[in-house]
DNA sequence: ATGGTCGGCTCCCGA
């Protein structure tokens, strides 16, 4: 049975509430994990997605920044939010699910952007991100047993050199500089996870899943990076069977500078 | 050429 996750740095999830109505509309994954809602739980437009079919929504918010959000039409339980670097920032939510009886846990990541300077000896922000992802090795896909396990989120960096529209101009550009790719690719690593996008799209092709707002055309720059991420354990790689980039909805009316992405597993 | 544009209990800060 196919089973389609999706995620969204959704920039405010009141104001692009439309939006992200649309995209469960014409795409209808199982389960849509947001990031940067940028709302106090009390204000989340439950509701808007019960309404949609999407009756099982676990949040994890703050007010006026970060946030996070995981909104199924799937039932699940043990809904865990974690802190990272201390800091009591609302940045990841896991849950629990079963899929076709294959229990499965579910990471949904927003990872601290880190700033401009990309110096953690005189940019906090940029230690915070390092240190984010330094702690996020501790996070794998073999954790509990007999559990598949997928991890999506933005996490703020590119990796690879086709995750970018120009890998050098980017190298000291905070997303793509070699000590947050070596730091994310280690997390990975440690985790086992596996690059279910990559596992999708050949390395010499370009992916990206977010543009910045400042360019003045977008679409004609492309100056694109790839900082949204799908991870699975390594039982689903054989299983996985599509993906898609929702480039069309950087286009849409008032949108978020980062579009939906999904994987299909047969589960 | 070091800009530019968003969103949020907004006149700055984070992205």
């Amino acid at each position: 049975m196919p089973f389609t996750v999706a995620t969204w740095n959704i920039n405010s999830v009141r104001l692009r509430l439309d939006l992200v109505q649309r995209y469960l509309g014409e795409h209808a994954p199982d389960v849509l994990c947001l990031q940067e809602t940028k709302c106090p739980d009390e204000l989340f437009p439950r509701e808007a997605f019960e309404a949609l079919g999407y009756g099982h929504v676990a949040i994890h918010g703050q007010k006026g920044y970060h946030g996070v959000a995981v909104i199924s039409k799937l039932p699940f339980g043990d809904v865990v939010r974690q802190t990272f670097c201390g800091i009591e920032h609302a940045r990841h939510l896991s849950v629990r699910l079963e899929v076709n009886g294959r229990p499965l846990r579910l990471h949904n990541f927003y990872v601290p952007a880190g700033g401009d300077e990309p110096d953690p000896a005189i940019n906090d922000k940029f230690k915070h991100k390092l240190d984010f992802i330094e702690e996020m090795r501790r996070v794998t896909s073999f954790a509990e047993p007999e559990t598949s396990a997928i991890l999506v989120g933005d996490l703020n960096i590119a990796p690879y050199e086709t995750d970018v529209w120009s890998h050098k101009q980017l190298l000291k550009i905070v997303s793509h500089t070699p000590v947050e790719t070596e730091g994310l690719l280690v997390a990975m690593q440690d985790g086992a996870w596996a690059d279910l996008i990559r596992a999708r799209v050949p390395m010499e092709e370009k992916v990206y899943t977010w543009w910045s707002y400042r360019a003045k055309d977008w679409l004609a720059a492309d100056k694109g990076r790839r900082l949204d991420h799908i991870w699975g354990s390594g039982d689903l790689v054989p299983r996985l069977l599509g993906h898609s980039i929702l480039k069309d909805a950087r286009g849409w009316d008032r949108p978020s500078d980062h579009v939906p992405l999904s994987v299909t597993l047969d589960l």
